[in-house]
DNA sequence: ACCCGGCTATATCAAATTGATATATATCAT
DNA sequence: ATGATATATATCAATTTGATATAGCCGGGT
């Protein structure tokens, strides 16, 4: 799914500014996607001009100015056309499995301590992710719960994954090291 | 790990072309990275400049010509160091939790259509990802070995996790369908 | 014998994206 | 009063993707 359906998503149900978005990105949705400024703002302007969303300036005295997007009937067709394309492939970009991956260049120690990092950033993932949930329940929407607990078991599999290497990493010998 | 460091992870055991390191890594390494010609070509390009690599071109008589770049010293060097460096966040991006979280947006019928599709792609990828180590299993090394254990166990959790979400889609009632 | 698709191998390019930075004000804790 | 965090906009260099171009080879089907 491309930004701007991503985005129409989200106007689906709320009128957001760019800020609005960019904050549920990086609270609900981190764990799966993902978006910065940089394409969100120009996403927004292509979509207006496109008429799929309109914007209306709400002015604030002690705050900067918001621009506030509401999606049209347009951008409710253009999302649920797009919502119902395919399923692409996953893509994954894993920092520890490609270190994983030439471990044979470094010393015991050095690998462990690689995982152990790995497993803290996988908890403390999870953690998040418990969070936003827990204040966002109340929306009480079937399938965003779904998909919490998606998450949930997706956190809880890949920690019982790391762990299982790690062990494997203890058993084997300090030999090759330099 | 970024696009430069991999290449040099590569190297380090065999020199190899850009499009030997383009056909890497859309076997092995898919399911936890990937590149394109249009970053591997620079990269190449840039650490040659830096001394990090060295370029020698192999003439071929029924074949375009083979531009094998091999590690320096410098270059090896700067792989470990990067290796070493600190584990980062991983970044994924799936195209079908996307799409769920909106599910309540679609009818059933689409729903199922598309948590089905997405089952289809994950066991396409363990398939991949078996074929693969099954070739490269001769190269022995213990660390490709727990990083190819890591992915399996990956896949197959993640399927489960993707047939409880389908049985948790079925169990919904077909009540706010467009 | 001939054509088509796929493989080997290079490379580039528009478009999208990231990650950083800039601007400006407010609030809150130390 | 200083520094950190939050609200809110926006831009930019550098990187990356995904597509396309070029060009000859090989193997399978008809």
């Amino acid at each position: 799914m491309d930004t701007k359906t991503f985005i129409l998503g989200l106007l689906m149900t709320n009128s957001m500014t760019g800020y609005d978005i960019k904050k549920t990105f990086s609270m609900s949705f981190s764990f799966f996607s993902g978006l910065s400024y940089g394409s969100i703002y120009p996403a927004l302007k292509k979509m207006e001009t496109d008429k799929a969303i309109t914007m209306n300036i709400q002015v604030q005295e002690n705050a900067p100015n918001k621009k506030v997007y509401t999606i049209t009937d347009k951008g409710r067709e253009i999302f649920i056309e797009s919502l119902k394309k395919p399923v692409v492939e996953d893509k994954m970009r894993s920092s520890f499995l490609s270190k994983l991956f030439f471990f044979s260049e470094i010393g015991q120690v050095d690998r462990i301590v690689l995982a152990k990092q790995y497993q803290e950033i996988i908890d403390a993932k999870e953690e998040d992710l418990k969070a936003v949930n827990y204040a966002a329940r109340k929306t009480g929407d079937a399938f965003q719960q779904i998909n919490y607990e998606f998450g949930l078991r997706f956190f809880n599999d890949l920690s019982n994954n790391i762990q299982e290497t790690i062990k494997k990493l203890e058993e084997i010998d300090n030999g090759s090291d330099q």
